[in-house]
DNA sequence: CCATTCATTTCGAGT
DNA sequence: ACTCGAAGTGAATGG
């Protein structure tokens, strides 16, 4: 990894066109060959960068460079016509090392668990709720949780992370398909989320689907509150 | 900016749990109280973040902490219980500057502009097409164009850089909306983008939508081929 | 390998 | 401030 600060300017053409007039700024080369252009401040999202694979040519400054130019990159990607131009002015600091490859990230919380802890708790969704089957196949894909409440009709339940108009049209396109089939009509939907934005849930209401908000720290804890990643 | 490069390895807490096992990263702290932490390769996402507005706290390690800790970062945010623990082992390179302030990126060539190229040059929906309205409002939410054919029926266009299935779906919903105003009915769909992705085709096609595929840079130039941003 | 879905999404526009 | 939709989205997962 290379990280330099230089007063620099940037140019990138590829899916758009986008240029950063010149500034004092972090570059960022990584051992892959991406190349990394911070600001001192937002969030993690640099303001330009080149994603790998790409490789990098440095050029001495073309006449039409602004006066004073040190040098200039151009940082092409391996397929297709993405060209990030760094023209840089003053190299401030510049310092290499060689970090090597990481272990990477281990992860939990995500919709996945959320899924497999509502399969283990079918009374979030009422009393004497049974579980049919989680990832229950149609035609145009999974129903998150199939289940049968207590008079033995089958509710369709979606569920997110979030719970927006997309999650909505999802669940209504199933619905629809399930409630075709013999076997399975008349099938209810529930629209299951940690929390849910106001436009899904007038969607939701308004086609006879039930919200519900699902609290994921209390869910877990009743597995069992000792079990810890790390 | 602050830029250290450790030996470390970091916890985040909050929305998810997230581990990071020991190994030498690159941590940025910017002005704002932003803290990234990355690898040497991947994208530019970094393993492990903190969004500003947070504050850092740098405490001596504890005796929970692996033997050899220097020292250990807490970056927290203002609001809410994100926690992000950087435990550093060894310092290998730390380096600190001022960038000021950034004066920001400039864009072209995002769905804005294809939407008003395309309302300069209706005629790529078929011989005799006006435009009606840019932006038609309908009560949930506004039609990209509202076009009249040559036999003055109206037609709704939806544009979108990467016709995708939401995107049919949208204009679907708006036609059956305008399909039901006397004024307007009958009103018929056009999807159009700069790429259509089959499903997105298939599914337009089955609800009698017609899929136009736009080239942008055809269409640039038809307006001032001398006209650039930069 | 392509398609779909998720994201500690981030980012910007509009209300 | 909040909501909603787009992103040079990227990344993982399933077919």
């Amino acid at each position: 990894m290379r990280m330099v600060i230089a007063r620099c300017e940037v140019t990138y053409s590829g899916r758009l066109d986008a240029y950063l007039p010149p500034a004092t700024r972090l570059l960022v080369v990584k051992a892959d060959g991406s190349v990394l252009v911070h600001s001192d401040g937002g969030s993690y999202k640099p303001l330009n960068w080149m994603s790998p694979p790409c490789t990098t040519t440095v050029e001495a400054p073309a006449e039409t460079d602004p006066e004073g130019t040190q040098e200039v990159w151009r940082v092409r990607a391996r397929k297709g016509e993405d060209e990030l131009r760094v023209v840089v002015h003053e190299v401030l600091h510049d310092h290499s090392v060689d970090l090597g490859v990481d272990p990477g990230l281990v992860k939990d919380g995500v919709e996945a668990h959320l899924q497999v802890l509502l399969a283990a708790h079918t009374d979030t969704f009422g009393e004497g709720m049974r579980l049919v089957r989680r990832e229950h196949m149609t035609p145009i894909g999974p129903v998150d949780l199939l289940l049968r409440d207590q008079a033995g009709a089958h509710v369709a339940v979606e569920v997110k992370r979030r719970g927006e108009i997309d999650g909505v049209e999802q669940l209504t396109r199933y619905l629809e398909l399930m409630n075709r089939d013999p076997m399975l009509a008349p099938v209810r939907g529930i629209f299951a989320a940690q929390e849910i934005k106001p436009q899904a849930r007038v969607l939701a209401t308004d086609r006879g689907i039930e919200c519900v908000v699902v609290d994921y720290v209390g869910l877990s804890g009743r597995d069992d509150p000792t079990a810890r990643l790390f």
